[in-house]
DNA sequence: TATACTAAGTGTCAATTAGGCACTTTTGCT
DNA sequence: AGCAAAAGTGCCTAATTGACACTTAGTATA
């Protein structure tokens, strides 16, 4: 428990807006799949299936901006964007990780959780 | 580095939807800050300096919709409704502090990163 | 040359979500 | 009675997200 709870009020206006950079879902999913090696813009949309071109292109441009991972177009025959983590994103891997895990780990007692809670709720209480 | 890329693929439907639950600026704050001592809505309020009423109740409610935190109403008094994180809440207590750390720490680095990206964009690059 | 396919996007429009701000309700103080 | 604090709710607008079609460039193919 590194913070104070003063160290935490102080540390509010400077980790909100970098949360609202980073703490985005498709950020994490991303940025977790581009540790692994780098991707082209249409791997990583295969899968992450569900995920528009439009939101992937936001995504990935987002991370770009914020140094996270790189872009890089290859001359090649067919023209192809690669994108790869840079160390400044390499060191959201284990946060992120972290998160992943979380969310694999506890799946159901959320799930079970909003069960409950919208049946206290849907029932009048 | 747990996940295989299969691994990851295949979790990906499970973690999406969590991560859309969880992954929330105004929801890391909040659980944060929480971790410390149980509080109550005001205080919140008065804490994270800038967040409305409404956003902190609908952050709270989420929070509480999916088991990470309790919500009492005292019957003392003045009536007051205290919030406390709940065992599943506290799982998140480590994941949550790490990215509220690396927020901390590479604050600077992404400031500069979107300081560059940004200059490259707008001299037409 | 026309047809179709992959890659990497952009544009448009509708729907959802978030923010601002005023209003409500209960209690406590003077 | 009048005012303030606590804990919200409601309404209205602004911003974000998502669906889906369109674009541009290259490759294969008949």
């Amino acid at each position: 428990m590194p913070y104070t709870e003063e160290q935490v009020v102080e540390t509010i206006p400077i980790v909100r807006p970098v949360l609202e950079q980073v703490a985005h879902k498709w950020s994490i999913l991303v940025l977790t799949f581009l540790c692994e090696e780098p991707k082209r813009f249409n791997a990583l949309k295969r899968r992450l299936d569900g995920i528009t071109q439009k939101a992937l292109t936001e995504t990935l441009r987002r991370l770009e901006r914020n140094g996270l991972i790189d872009r890089c177009v290859t001359t090649m025959s067919p023209i192809a964007v690669v994108y790869s983590i840079t160390p400044l994103g390499r060191t959201l891997q284990d946060p992120f990780l972290a998160l992943y895990d979380w969310a694999v780990e506890h799946q159901a007692d959320l799930h079970d959780a909003q069960a409950r809670f919208d049946e206290r709720a849907g029932s009048g209480g």
